[in-house]
DNA sequence: GTAGTGTTCTACGTGACGTAGAAGAATGTG
DNA sequence: CACATTCTTCTACGTCACGTAGAACACTAC
């Protein structure tokens, strides 16, 4: 899976928290208000977000409704299940994914834990 | 943490597959030795492996003997622990991390949620 | 002290990404 | 329909990480 960018992310940050499409300019805007709280991102011009947000759609983290006019654009995967995607992405990197894993859960909190728990309960995992 | 290209991918796994600490020439060699069974790689100059060191050096993720007159290199982790490293960053972009630890479990085969079950088995997570 | 070997410095090419203007396409209004 | 407005695409530049390695410098051994 392509990696992210700091724009890039910031920009699937907005679609991941927006239920509906947006336009370009919406997203523009809601960009500038996300990121007025944390870090003073100046004004981004229009076109910047549309570069990106092609580039995204050429990754395959976006989709774009060409059929209305200002084009429509939204997350193709929730963030959840990109953060997923990521995980089990890098595990694939080691050969010894058992022990990577042990390292993994190691290092859990023992809330996550109970979670993890909780999800491996007696349900045998769903192998998709 | 910082991310690896190709070729400090690389290198960091044949340094990770020597329990021993490593000059830049062995180091060398033993990358030549095993990508010329997968990749063709072309012999590298040793001094591309040294800037690559270096670099991974700064990046924490190598430490180098200085007193021995051939430097000698070594993985700062291990290759477990770095990807269990990797997992936990992927997972600290999730905003909702139960989310995406549900997602990630949905995924994972058979036999390694049964390794999971394990691993959270009686004894509670050793929070380090 | 000279040869050989190892290390650092410097540097270039490439590609990803942030950034955006200029030009082209679609839409709406009078 | 003509024009203004709005949106999209094309093109492009700066920067940074990384692969790559020569040139110059340091150390070791004989």
């Amino acid at each position: 899976m392509a990696s992210l960018g700091e724009l890039e992310r910031a920009i699937m940050d907005v679609l991941w928290d927006t239920p509906q499409a947006l336009s370009a300019t919406a997203l523009r805007d809601r960009l500038a208000a996300a990121t007025a709280v944390t870090t003073a991102r100046k004004e981004l011009a229009t076109t910047t977000v549309l570069t990106v947000l092609s580039r995204l759609e050429n990754k395959g983290f976006v989709s774009r409704d060409r059929g209305l006019r200002p084009h429509q654009y939204r997350a193709v995967t929730s963030r959840a299940e990109h953060t997923a995607e990521l995980m089990h992405e890098v595990l694939g990197t080691a050969p010894d994914r058992e022990a990577a894993l042990a390292r993994f859960i190691g290092n859990v909190s023992p809330q996550e834990a109970q979670t993890l728990r909780q999800l491996l309960g007696g349900i045998p995992s769903q192998h998709a």
